[in-house]
DNA sequence: CCTCCACTGGAAACCTAGGCTC
DNA sequence: GAGCCTAGGTTTCCAGTGGAGG
């Protein structure tokens, strides 16, 4: 704070050097190739093929874990077929039904996307099915649906949607709606209704991690054109690549931890992104996951996060319901039921804020066994700042 | 081997906010 | 504006259960 607003800009003007087009590390970025992705790219390419003549491709499943190419691979394909024939009425949204949030959501955005004016709310889910398919038809759209996050939005609300969607060819006498399922979870198939399993994995391509060897070539290559040349020492990118591999080689957070170094880099006014940037940048990468998920959380969550943290140990359903129904009063916020925290805890486990397994102990009952998995301070600080409870604490 | 605790988690009912129709 | 609709969050109800202590 103290520092002179002139050594501020003078090392901004210096650290600005750093980087050429640093777009080329940001999430959204498509690079012009994908390397080590040229069998999944041509697997895909194949199956979507047949939209060039107008016909309607198989559905597609992709699976693979986080990092893994699954969203690069599946824009690229589509962006390029839309460039090969624009005449033809190709649309190919992209929608993440995590990002979405609620089954109705999800298809608000899918048919926004298809230029649909629709209400965020208020609408029965089978009038915006509705409403896509007949757009579909009236203006004989060929749509290729690329839905991300396929898993979260089976596990929440059923696969209703899907078993519509995958009817499509039954509905539509012009235009089609064809599916690229995006999944971090091979699990999911699990419960899917055998008909819709049966439609939308037609096709299916899993996606392997990035070993740490890919993991360093892809960052060398991103890193030539992102910054300028002897920036990055190859120590940099071999180090950025071992942490992002032992992630189950992840790229997008190899790709994170090198764009946020060279920021780091920039903001301190050095000239080379070294092995310490890397690991602030670390980091800030692991604060900034958790501060996203904590500001997001409706206020009932984060009373009964406030409450967890509380007990280091960790603790146990019962402990926290009560705990928590304290601290709701004292806040002056509703206070819920028992059942329901039960299963706001289980939520909180599947964000990974909290680590929530059902262990028995004998005679004294089931329960869930659960402990913070993030730091104290951090949750502290960032819940303090909901002015509800800032205003009662 | 049986009991019985302290919950879990499914199912259904209820509530609220918002759009639609007339 | 009244009356009807639905989605999503919550409550109510309750059968089910893993395993330590008996």
């Amino acid at each position: 704070m103290s520092d002179d607003i002139d050594s501020i800009f003078q090392r901004a003007k210096r650290g600005k050097a750093l980087f050429l087009d640093r777009k080329a590390l940001s999430p959204e970025y498509i690079p012009d190739h994908l390397p080590f992705r040229e069998q999944q790219i041509s697997a895909v390419a194949e199956v979507l093929a047949p939209a060039l003549h107008m016909s309607k491709p198989s559905n597609l499943l992709l699976y693979g874990k986080t990092g893994t190419g699954k969203t690069a691979v599946s824009r690229y394909v589509l962006s390029k077929l839309m460039a090969e024939e624009p005449s033809l009425n190709i649309f190919t949204p992209y929608v993440n039904a995590r990002i979405a949030g609620t089954e109705y959501l999800t298809l608000w955005e899918i048919a926004s996307s298809l230029g649909l004016t629709i209400p965020k709310t208020g609408l029965a889910i089978a009038e915006v099915i509705k409403q896509i398919f007949s757009v579909i038809q009236s203006q004989s759209l060929n749509v290729i649906l690329a839905l991300d996050e396929i898993d979260y939005l089976i596990h929440s609300y059923g696969d209703n949607i899907l078993y519509q969607f995958t009817r499509a060819g039954e509905r539509t006498a012009t235009g089609f709606l064809s599916i690229v399922g995006i999944s971090n979870d091979l699990k999911f198939k699990e419960v899917l209704d055998p008909r819709v399993l049966s439609s939308l994995g037609e096709e299916e391509l899993v996606f392997p991690p990035y070993t740490v060897e890919e993991l360093r070539a892809i960052l060398a290559e991103r890193a030539a054109v992102a910054f300028k040349q002897g920036v990055v020492p190859q120590s940099t990118v071999n180090l950025c690549a071992a942490l992002a591999g032992s992630e189950h080689g992840d790229a997008r957070r190899a790709v994170d931890l090198l764009r946020i170094a060279g920021e780091v880099a920039e903001r301190e006014g050095f000239q080379r992104v070294d092995d310490a940037c890397i690991r602030k940048a670390s980091e800030k990468v692991e604060y900034d996951r958790v501060e996203e998920a904590l500001r997001s959380l409706p206020l009932q969550n984060k009373i009964i996060l406030l409450t967890i943290s509380k007990f280091q140990q960790g603790t146990n359903t019962g402990e926290v319901y009560t705990g928590y129904a304290t601290l709701a009063k004292r806040i002056g916020a509703e206070i819920l039921t028992q059942r329901r925290v039960s299963g706001i805890l289980a939520e909180l486990d599947l964000l990974g804020l909290v680590e929530a397994a059902v262990v028995s102990k004998g005679r004294r009952g089931r329960t869930k066994r659960i402990r913070l998995l993030i730091p104290t301070d951090t949750l502290e600080k960032i819940i303090s700042e909901d002015p509800s409870i800032t205003a009662a604490a």
